[in-house]
DNA sequence: CCCAATCGTGCATAAACGTGCATTAATCGA
DNA sequence: TCGATTAATGCACGTTTATGCACGATTGGG
C-alpha cells in the first residue's frame, strides 16, 4: 500500500488536518504518512515560514488570523452580546432569507451562526459579511452603496434601492435605543431610513438589545414595537420595560446567562 | 499494441487523468504511454504554463482554484505583498476615484493606504471595505450582490449592474495569472467577467503581481497587457517577462524590497 | 536540576529536473 | 518529386530537490 504522496499533497493534507483538528503532532504525521519526522518537521517549518501555521514544540497549530483591531473594537461587553446572540440564532431557520443589519450585537450573532446552517443572509455591513464568509452553508448577499463609517454599513439611496428588491423572512435590526413609547430608534438619519425600509419589507422583525439601551430613545425613529416584532433581552432587563413591550403585543425572549 | 498518440491526445489524456485521479506522476505516465519521461515533463511544463495544472516535483496536480479563502491567502508571503503595496499606493492620488478589486495583494494595498489620503475608493470586497473603514479621509463605496466565497467578493449580475454606473480614474485589479501572451487571467468565470467590465470602464488599470503568478495563465481571460496598463512587480521578477510586458507597451514598476 | 523528547543543521544519496543536441517524422513550396 | 524547414521526441549531461540519517543543541515536565 503506502500510496506515496507528493510534497504538495502532503502539505495540503497537513493544512486540512490543522483546520479540522486544530493541531497536528509531528510524530503522528510521520507515522501516518510513512515519512521520517525530519521530513514532517521540514514541512511544518516551511509552512510556518509561509504564514500557514504556527510552529510549536511537538507539532503545529493553525495560525490565529489577525482578526485585529477591527473586530476587537466591537468587543464591548462581549459575553453579554454573545449571550444575546445565542438566544437569537434560534430564530434563523433552515432555508430562510434573513437580513442582518449593522451593529455590534448583530456581529456577535453572525459569529455565532452554525457552520452547518443553510440559509440566505443579506447584509449591508462589510464586517458582518466577512464574518459570514467563514460559514460554508450560507448563501450571502451584500447590499452596496456609500459606506457610512459611523454606522459601518452601506445606507443611503443606493442601498435603499437594493433593499427594495428584497422580501426577507426575518429582519434582525441593530438598534441604538428601544423604548415602549418611542419604539426602536437610531442615531443617524440615513441609517434610520434604511432600517425602516428593510423592516417594513420583512415578514418579521427581531432586535437583540442590551439592557443599557432599554428605555432610551435616539433621535430618529425606526419602527414601533408591537405585534410581529420580537425582542431578545438580557437576563437583568427591567421588568417594567419588559411588561410594556409585551402589553404592546411584542414577543420578548430573555437570554440565558452563560453557565459557569 | 502501443497505438501512438499525438501530442494533443496525450495532453488531453493527462488532463482527464488529473481530473479523475487528482494527480499524475511523470514516471507512471511515461511507462503507460510509451514515451520518455522527458516528453511527459515537457507536456506537464507546457500545461502548467498554460494554466491547466500545477507542476510539482514528481508529477502534477490539478489546479486548485480554491487556494483557500481570501483571508487565508492574505497570510501568504505578507512582506512581499506589503512591498508591492508600498510601490502601488503612489498611483492613488488625492481626489481620484479608484476601484480596488478583490485579492490578497489588494488587501495589503488597502491596509497600506495613508489615513490622510482623500479619495473615493470603490470595492466589491467586504474584507477590503472593512480595512478601509479605518482611513477617515476616504469616501467609500461598496458594490453589492451575491458574494462568491472563493473570490471573497461580490461578482455576478447585480455587481455588474452597479459597476456599470462607475467610471473610475484607476482600477487596481487582482489577478490570478499574468502572462505577456495570455494577459491577465482569473480562476473564476464570474470574477473574470466582472474584472473585465470594470477594467474596461476605467481610465487606467494597475495590477500588483507577485512573481509566482508571472508567466502563468488561469482559465479565464480578463484583459491583455498593453499601453494604459501598469504592472507593479517584485524585485526578483524574471527579466524575460518584464521585457515582454514593456515590449507590449505596459508600464512596469519594480517594488523595492524592505530595507533592513 | 535532570532526562527524555524534540529540534535544527550538515551531509549523503537517489530521484527528478532542465538544457542542449541529435534523430526522426511531418509539412510545404517549388 | 525533392529539398528545406519545422515539430516532436529521445538521449546525455550537469544541476536541483526531496528525503533520511547522524549529531549536538534546545526544550520543558517532573
Amino acid at each position: 500500500m503506502s500510496t506515496e504522496l507528493l510534497l504538495r499533497e502532503r502539505k495540503s493534507l497537513i493544512q486540512d488536518r490543522l483546520k479540522t483538528e486544530g493541531r497536528v503532532l509531528a510524530a503522528d504525521l510521520a507515522r501516518e504518512l510513512n515519512v521520517s519526522e525530519d521530513t514532517i518537521r521540514r514541512d511544518l517549518r516551511e509552512m510556518a515560514a509561509a504564514g500557514l501555521c504556527e510552529r510549536v514544540y511537538g507539532g503545529a497549530l493553525p495560525l490565529a488570523p489577525d482578526a485585529g483591531s477591527l473586530s476587537e473594537r466591537a468587543a464591548l461587553a462581549p459575553e453579554r452580546k454573545a449571550a444575546l446572540a445565542r438566544a437569537s440564532i434560534g430564530f434563523i431557520q433552515h432555508g430562510m432569507t434573513v437580513f442582518l443589519d449593522a451593529g455590534s450585537t448583530n456581529l456577535a450573532i453572525a459569529r455565532t451562526i452554525s457552520p452547518d446552517l443553510s440559509a440566505t443572509i443579506v447584509t449591508n455591513t462589510p464586517l458582518i459579511a466577512s464574518a459570514l464568509m467563514e460559514k460554508p452553508g450560507l448563501n450571502l448577499i451584500l447590499i452596496g452603496g456609500t459606506l457610512d463609517r459611523t454606522v459601518g454599513a452601506a445606507v443611503g439611496a443606493r442601498a435603499q434601492r437594493d433593499a427594495e428588491l428584497l422580501r426577507p423572512d426575518l429582519c434582525i435590526l441593530g438598534t441604538c435605543g428601544a423604548d415602549a413609547e418611542a419604539g426602536l430608534t437610531a442615531f443617524h438619519l440615513e441609517d434610520a431610513e434604511f432600517k425602516r425600509l428593510i423592516a417594513a419589507r420583512s415578514r418579521s422583525v427581531l432586535a437583540a438589545v442590551t439592557s443599557d439601551k432599554l428605555g432610551t430613545a435616539a433621535p430618529h425613529a425606526v419602527i414601533g414595537i408591537g405585534s410581529g416584532s420580537t425582542l431578545v433581552l438580557e437576563a437583568g432587563a427591567p421588568e417594567g420595560e419588559v411588561a410594556a413591550f409585551i402589553a404592546q403585543g411584542a414577543s420578548v425572549v430573555i437570554a440565558e446567562e452563560r453557565a459557569g
